[in-house]
RNA sequence: CGCGGGAUGGAGCAGCUCGGUAGCUCGUCGGGCUCAUAACCCGAAGGUCGUUGGUUCAAAUCCAGCUCCCGCAA
């Protein structure tokens, strides 16, 4: 099958990798534009683009594929190479319906999350934000709005109680893979069946904001808990402790703590004092100018002393 | 040239302001205590102080270049 591949982050590269090995004939890649990104604006190419060229699959990043004479040509190529199959994951940009109309099969996207809940950006994060307990991906024919096409085929995951985004990105890349060749396999033979969303029960994951990353230690343990769960490692939670930022990557749930909200009530397991009368363990952090760590290292170099508060904002 | 922090035995840090003996909390190894232990006691090994050059009688420490890591901002 002629497929042409759409991904940007680190999640759309397994399912390209499974593509490629599954013996489809990639014919091209498009990514979002390298941007000045890091430190010192150093231009750098997506990892999807990476993937691509090291096996030498051609790459395009136009900057739009709606506007312009960039949307144009990019059509037009899409034309020329008339494939069967075009592929979306994480790509960044909305497809208009003159290119969705093009393939034989139409243009599937891998979307991680249980569809029709969590449409949108930022479903990995949501949904361990919100608690749920189980996730996954979904396959669909891409339709005019956000995440609402047809539903083709659906993986579902337990979430681990204290796993983070990051894990569980990492996991739904790994069962996008999975799904993408399955749905491959189904288009192919003719078993696809194509499912309608229920729209009353859909919800929409919102991008996640970085002003979202100070943790509010007064709210219960167990939103305290999902809160850094939900952004590690990015945009990561993070407090104030003696004025200096501390960002948490890993944190378990401790019952029955008592203390003021954001008191370390533990200074040998970092045990921080939570808005119900329980806590949570902070098992992971990073200091200023710190790596990353685990709390038993972090706490050899660092003196942390019972009664310590963890703050929201810089103040005091 | 966007702003800033950092590199010191295996891990995490202190020491640098004010140059002069390599320090802390752990880990490792050996021994002891104990019914026993991740507990306690005694002892040991292990460091070109990121790299190159400069200043100096003397540099982890002061100066300059370079490499790598990290935070912010994008």
């Amino acid at each position: 099958m002629n497929i042409i591949y759409m991904g940007t982050p680190d999640f759309a590269v397994p399912p390209l990798n499974a593509i490629i090995s599954s013996g489809e004939n990639v014919q091209a890649v498009f990514t979002q534009p390298d941007k000045p990104k890091g430190r010192g604006f150093k231009l750098l190419p997506t990892p999807v683009k990476e993937c691509a060229l090291s096996h030498n699959i051609p790459v395009y990043q136009p900057l739009s594929l709606r506007k312009g004479e960039e949307g144009a040509a990019a059509e037009a190529l899409i034309k020329e190479l008339a494939p069967d199959l075009i592929v979306v994951a994480a790509y960044g940009q909305i497809l208009p319906q003159s290119i969705l109309d093009i393939p034989k099969f139409g243009c599937v996207n891998i979307h991680a999350s249980l569809l029709p809940k969590y449409r949108g950006a930022a479903p990995i994060q949501r949904v361990i934000l919100d608690g749920e307990t189980e996730t996954g991906v979904t396959a669909m024919r891409m339709a005019d709005g956000i995440d609402t096409g047809d539903m083709i085929m659906k993986l579902s995951v337990k979430i681990g109680e204290n796993e983070t985004a990051s894990e569980l990105h990492d996991r739904l890349s790994e069962l996008g893979a999975d799904l993408i060749i399955k749905t491959i396999e189904a288009l192919k033979n003719g078993t696809a069946i194509y499912e309608k969303q229920d729209d009353s029960k859909s919800c929409h994951a919102a991008k996640i904001d970085k002003s979202m990353s100070f943790t509010d230690f007064s709210l219960p343990a167990e939103q305290v808990h999902n809160h850094i769960r939900g952004l590690s490692a990015s945009p990561c939670a993070a407090a104030y402790l003696c004025g200096k930022r501390l960002k948490i990557f890993h944190s378990e749930l401790v019952k029955g703590v008592s203390g003021a909200p954001g008191e370390i009530v533990n200074a040998d397991n970092f045990t921080v004092a939570c808005g119900d009368g329980n806590g949570v363990k902070l098992t992971e952090v990073q200091g200023e100018g710190g790596k990353r760590l685990k709390t038993d290292d972090f706490l050899r170099g660092c003196n942390i002393e019972k009664g310590m508060i963890l703050r929201s904002s810089q103040n005091e």
